[in-house]
DNA sequence: CGCCGTTTCTGACAAATGTCATGGCGTCAG
DNA sequence: CTGACGCCATGACATTTGTCAGAAACGGCG
């Protein structure tokens, strides 16, 4: 007469998976890892606030999985995952963001993570996102890809970029020639065919059309 | 033989703090819900994801502390609280918010918000200063205040603000100047004792400068 | 009332920026 | 090799923007 409840203690034969949560908020990364705790095939081995720390954190305790936030101090969580990749090939990566772009995606993509979801999603989602990356699949949230295909690839060459970049905080043509190591001639040439391949008036709209859809 | 176990039910004479909850990031909300439930002076009666469903719930529940987010869609955190404090007197409210703004603080005192916190704080520093926000008293996080301090008030008059908040998305002078009312000229002068006052060395930086500020 | 100062507005001029045509240079595919 | 393409530069020109001197409207204030 066995009782059909399951055995609280070993009910998942596989060993649990072990991941690191690096997000710059506290009150998300503490709420997140208390709430992932309660699965019980999922443990937080690692929290970092930082990217630097972040890094750290995985050497020291070589996660299954790095749940890395967007947006943190010191190294993006992209650039955590370029890291990661190099050093620990056997930690899966996963990003969460608050307000993804559509470039940011493609990035991410190229760095190797496995999986890109929008905080707007549930814990008890993310917990089964967790799940499907350690299993090796690959998980973006379909809005998100949905906005990265709409928007297409950069149609911007590197120097256009670069010089659309240096123009990012209003400096004047003269001040972007200097730092780029350019006549101011070719600079504005640059910024001129960059605004129009963005459909934009002057170079401030193509700054701004270029950010939201992440190209710089 | 009376257990030193405190009985589970009545435990707090007075009856538990009932809380709001408002922030358009799913993962966070549910998170902060779940850790402030343990809390047995909290209780969280009602959440949303937008401006319009905070005011929603916040009609139909009626808490003692509304907890919002500053930026939501729909209306932002300010603009509910300045609602609230119209509509529920009773209901206490506070801000949580991600990367604060020095202007945003002023705003949200001036609109009656009696806490201003950044999402960097613990969960359980956050039930402390929604207890201390019940007791009718306010918190304001020291670093923000500091920030806002240092940056001190606007120096813009009103309509340089506004000239200068229309330039915010890099439109054409004759744009902002139909969008005002106003001759091209008029709004040239504006611009330009508007980027003299923040020393800045055009519109663009120092539209960047008093965003960065909260001044527009 | 006249005087003063602030805000709001305008026009004229100078500087910065956007646009276009043009050309040299290197690289890569066919 | 040749042609296509991206990169860097120059010069001329139109447009936009920044700067300045000052005028009209308005509200105190003696």
């Amino acid at each position: 007469m066995t009782a059909p409840v399951p055995d609280p203690a070993p009910a998942p034969a596989a060993a649990p998976v072990r991941v690191l949560l690096a997000d710059d908020e506290h009150l998300i990364r503490g709420a997140l890892a208390a709430l992932l705790g309660l699965e019980d095939d999922l443990v937080v081995v690692a929290e970092a606030a930082t990217g630097p720390e972040a890094l750290a954190m995985a050497r020291a305790h070589r996660p299954d999985v790095a749940v890395l936030d967007l947006q943190m101090p010191g190294a993006d969580g992209v650039t955590v995952a370029t890291v990661l990749r190099d050093e620990l090939p056997g930690c899966r990566t996963m990003i969460v963001t608050g307000h993804g772009r559509p470039g940011h995606l493609k990035r991410a993509l190229s760095a190797g993570v496995r999986g890109f979801v929008p905080k707007t999603v549930s814990a008890q989602r993310l917990a089964e996102i967790i799940r499907t990356v350690h299993a090796g699949n690959r998980y973006v949230d379909p809005e998100l890809a949905s906005d990265a295909i709409a928007a297409g690839d950069s149609p911007l060459t590197a120097r256009e970029a670069e010089v659309l970049e240096l123009s990012a905080d209003g400096a004047p043509v003269t001040e972007i020639a200097r730092r780029a190591s350019l006549s101011p001639g070719t600079v504005r040439n640059y910024l001129s065919s960059a605004a129009a391949k963005l459909g934009a008036e002057n170079r401030h709209t193509a700054v701004r059309l270029a950010q939201a859809k992440g190209w710089v």
